[in-house]
DNA sequence: GCCGATTTGTCCGTATGTATC
DNA sequence: CGATACATACGGACAAATCGG
């Protein structure tokens, strides 16, 4: 049940669009219209259409209308998108998976660790490394620091269900905003005794920092895949200088 | 010059992030500071605040204020983000390049390139590959199909210059959306023909497909990356469900 | 624990500008 | 030229979260 009006709008163009019901290259109703379809002011319904455009749903055309700019896509490998989880994300790519934790312990952030990490000298910390598998190959090595000031109570058992469920679930932890950098490096030692890499010399690498919605940083996660179980999509909007 | 009020404020907000005037973690003066500061308002200031939400330079914490999480990033290699083109990404990188154009050829799109593509079987296209150097070492392998009914008398030496100065100062086309896949995919022999690789058997690829303010599709591109040549900077916003 | 001040979140209605047809 | 549609901006109302007294 959507909370806001605004959330209702935007779950119905959404899925009226994926079901093609809006189909690609054609125009949606005005947003008069769309006023009047949903009882609201002007301002809401631009609320929706804006965050569609943002997510590559949909395009505005000053003085035309608003253009559904969605495909269906098909792809068989593993993708993420916005802050997905991995479970989300295996389960909407009908994938099995299972992750198996290497390593669980209790840090304090040094100096070397405070210049990547963000988390300050001296904040007690998660050090966590575990090998993800999908389709029971080990594919990916994750190793995530959590910051023991907000997350307590954490154990290798949670770990190897979903970290995400217990922090939100049980610990009612808003996460607001996470910054990754992607890049490709080479593979190292850690990669090779704890994956199943064949022939490949480089991985994807994700390093993402997560702040709450009181905004402390919270996580710093190094995620590295093996190419082949990698993707990530993206929409760009030119900013209307 | 600002043209609109939103883009003023929104300006000067992020310049004031990033010169640390509000530095990292510190509160931004309050929307109603705002609204007096900048003579608006509430929407207004809220639309900026919004936007630099979404960019990870800010945090909105309801009931408490506003919060940037903006950090000074240091970082050697080359960065890509948003839809910025090869030229600014380099200047603000400080960075010298060039470009080569080893292919420039008219082709009509077949059944096969429309289904990777997204153009229509018969559309009129120029293909053009060429090698982008960084430092005078070819890194880069760019494959450009571009739409011949919106791209009209582009020629190798615009190619070599600037493709998007020639679209947008030259031909007035205006670029809005940009989707992209993210991949990271086994060198091919057409990458070992055409760059310097070392030892590197991945490359990070890049899939784009852009529209124009018209909706139309205007260019399909697929850039081919040598990883310690490659960065990308995203950030992710929790949707408040 | 309660109340009030402050601050952000959501929503509305209206006016004006500008692009397209 | 007028009708339609999106873009920008204003001002107001109320809700919800936070914090201090």
């Amino acid at each position: 049940m959507p909370k806001s009006k605004f959330e209702h709008i935007y779950r119905d163009l959404k899925e009226k669009i994926e079901s093609e019901e809006y189909p690609y290259m054609e125009l949606l109703p005005s947003e008069n219209q769309l006023i009047e379809v949903y009882d609201c002011s002007r301002n809401t319904v631009r609320r929706a259409i804006k965050l569609l455009a943002t997510e590559g749903y949909v395009q505005s055309q000053h003085g035309v209308g608003v253009r559904s700019l969605y495909r269906p896509i098909h792809r068989t490998n593993y993708l993420i998108g916005g802050i997905e989880t991995f479970k989300d994300s295996a389960i909407r790519n009908n994938i099995t998976t299972s992750t198996h934790v290497i390593s669980f312990e209790d840090i304090i952030c040094d100096q070397k660790l405070a210049e990547t990490s963000g988390f300050e000298v001296g904040t007690p910390l998660y050090y966590i490394k575990k090998v993800r598998c999908i389709d029971n190959k080990p594919v990916i090595l994750d190793i995530n620091y959590f910051n023991k000031r907000i997350i307590t109570d954490l154990t290798k058992e949670i770990v190897e269900q979903s970290c995400y469920d217990y922090f939100e679930n049980e610990l009612h932890i808003d996460i607001a905003t996470s910054k990754r950098l992607f890049t490709v490096e080479r593979v190292t030692k850690q990669d090779q005794e704890n994956l199943e890499l064949n022939d490949y010399n480089c991985m994807a690498v994700i390093r993402g920092h997560v702040f709450t919605a009181g905004s402390e940083l919270f996580e710093y996660t190094i995620s590295r895949h093996r190419p082949d179980y990698f993707a990530f999509a993206d929409t760009a909007i030119r900013k209307h200088v």
